[in-house]
DNA sequence: GGTTGCAATGAAACCGGTTACAAATTCGTC
DNA sequence: GACGAATTTGTAACCGGTTTCATTGCAACC
């Protein structure tokens, strides 16, 4: 037994030397294979705690032609439903050997860059797509990626072939149409996203889809006055709102396609002094952590376990690519609290 | 030439073939280096281009002895403030060669097994602890790490050695003292985190010792009557608040030591039917998004420039160890916005 | 024309694991 | 105690880059 000179880590080799092996019985002791005597197993983990030995994972990623890595890439990480998603993905991953890679994507321009560039077997060996619609020139070589690939929160017709993870958005705005319906309102107003947002987002298109169901199913016409869009944010919201609430016959109740903008109605009411929700109800979309505070009547997603759905799709693709394509459907809840109330006729 | 028979994706010595060159030359080709000819250079590009060759990363890692991989340690990474944090970090690195890796950290169980495994050359090449005090007897290890280590937000007076990105928690608690008593109150409460937390979180604590200066500047005896603490979280905070603003000789004003627990605060100001601000003043801390939108007075950090000197000191270490050890300050702010006004008298 | 010197390139070792294959050891049986 | 089979171990190639060192090619100079 040479000493320990080496005053870097210890390879697999240095282990082997010590203990008086080959490399190689090293690396079966290090994975747990059959192959190996009881006795020497018992001498090589003997030296492999003697020395504070652990492998070195790059070296074992390249012999493996494995990145033992997932990507994860999302628009606007930073968005409260966005992490809690992550949240979902993160922890589940944590009991597993991958590692987790974030690809914060907030421009058209860093979506093309990231989706070409990942899905090669050298980077990762898994992607998960979250909350991003591909762009159509993209699909052939996401198809032909060498690389699993799973979306979620993603609704595009060209998917087919893909795992999903989805709640359902129309079904979802049909539960709020539905709710302020019931409760007896007539009159309600649509505040949402501008439908060609420049990353292809759909929900809010979709919540509206389903929303123009619940009328036409109750025979309540469509009003052009009580539908507004614009680009996603608070501040936005609340400016439509107020036109919308100032209207000379303006809407009992209105639906926001977010709870964000769902706020800004909020501020827009505070505003203009219409008591919530004796005049006017409010339903919001997604149930962010301060939909509760608020008391503000919405559509729970869990988004908690769409994240970890997509995770465990990825995991199990990746373990055997042949298994059949599924889709996830995560439900949506109507939560109801105190932001939504019957009309006072 | 050869066709390319390889499906599998080209390496540097299929490269090399079909240029008629050496894997080394395309290797100094890909690297910039000046020791290659001009027309040599383009005949190599030509082929890279032509083959659609990119490198395979692990392979560099592994000859580098490099992971080109920093990993980034914070506790509950969905709080609204970390994530603030993480933009910062996640950002500025998408414009370097390097991934990020998220570790999330719930329990001091998952601290100790990350700290423990990460320094180590082979995993990572850097590391940023953002929030999280390291257990003392982590300390000896985390000094001989091979790889640089940058504290952001952590506050101990063990780590003399490393670089640091604070924000002054005692500062910003007087500030927000310092705001109450500038306005007239007199009778001022406290609510925050229990001191001994089990992740051993400071920052309540520092802004309780900021607030407490500010008092005894002023003059203000301390009433224990007015001084709370409970786990974090909104649904305790108002707890706490309902019981103090029952006392026979309640505060005028709140001082809340994170904005989740302002929140509560004024869940329970609605309660009780206490006006706020003509009734009670509250001022929180971290001006969380949402804070805006409620017009709750608080203390800003500048939390995406945290995040983002955390990864410029980090990888301007990682580049030269040896440069002097800096300490990055990040100046808190006071927001007035509408939920602190003089006490009616 | 023969050196000298420098720029450009090639050959081969190396990073630290994994694994196919060959060789050695152990075991059971006669 | 010898034989064949089964078990265990060693050897060496391999993953795909980088880099040291040796070599080649060419121009400049005497």
């Amino acid at each position: 037994m040479k000493p320990v000179t080496n005053s870097s880590h210890p390879t697999i080799r240095d282990v082997a030397r010590h203990a008086g092996v080959s490399p190689g019985t090293v690396s079966r002791v290090l994975n747990n294979s059959p192959l190996v005597k009881e006795t020497t197993r018992q001498r090589v983990w003997e030296v492999i705690e003697s020395l504070n030995y652990t492998p070195n994972l790059i070296a074992r990623r390249l012999s493996l032609g494995k990145s033992l890595r997932i990507a994860v890439i999302v628009p606007f990480f930073t968005r409260p439903a966005e992490v809690e998603r992550l949240r979902g993905v993160v922890n589940h991953l944590a009991h597993t050997q991958y590692d987790l890679v974030i690809h914060n994507i907030e421009t058209p321009e860093q979506r093309a860059t990231d989706l070409a560039q990942i899905p090669y077997r050298e980077w990762v060996d898994g992607v998960l797509v979250i909350s991003l619609p591909p762009e159509e020139e993209f699909l052939p070589r996401l198809k032909t990626a060498e690389v699993p690939i799973v979306f979620v929160d993603v609704h595009h017709p060209e998917l087919r072939d893909f795992d999903l993870v989805n709640g359902d958005d129309v079904r979802g705005g049909y539960l709020a149409a539905r709710h302020l319906i019931d409760l007896g309102h007539r009159r309600i107003g649509f505040i949402g996203d501008l439908p060609d947002h420049p990353l292809g987002f759909t929900s809010s298109r979709d919540r509206f889809e389903g929303f123009r169901n619940a009328l036409a199913e109750a025979n309540i016409p469509y009003d052009s006055n009580y539908h507004a869009e614009s680009v996603h944010g608070q501040y936005l919201a609340q400016m439509l709102a107020e036109k919308m609430l100032t209207l000379p016959s303006p809407p009992t109740a209105i639906f926001a396609a977010s709870d964000t903008q769902a706020m800004g109605v909020l501020t827009a009411a505070r505003h203009l002094r219409i008591p919530v929700p004796e005049h006017l109800s409010i339903i919001g979309f997604d149930d962010i952590q301060v939909a509760e505070y608020l008391g503000l009547t919405t559509i729970r997603q869990n988004l908690y376990a769409s994240g970890k759905a997509g995770v465990e799709l990825l995991l199990e693709r990746m373990i055997d690519p042949k298994i059949e394509r599924r889709v996830v459907e995560i439900p949506n809840e109507l939560i109801i609290r105190s932001t939504t109330f019957p009309p006072n006729s």
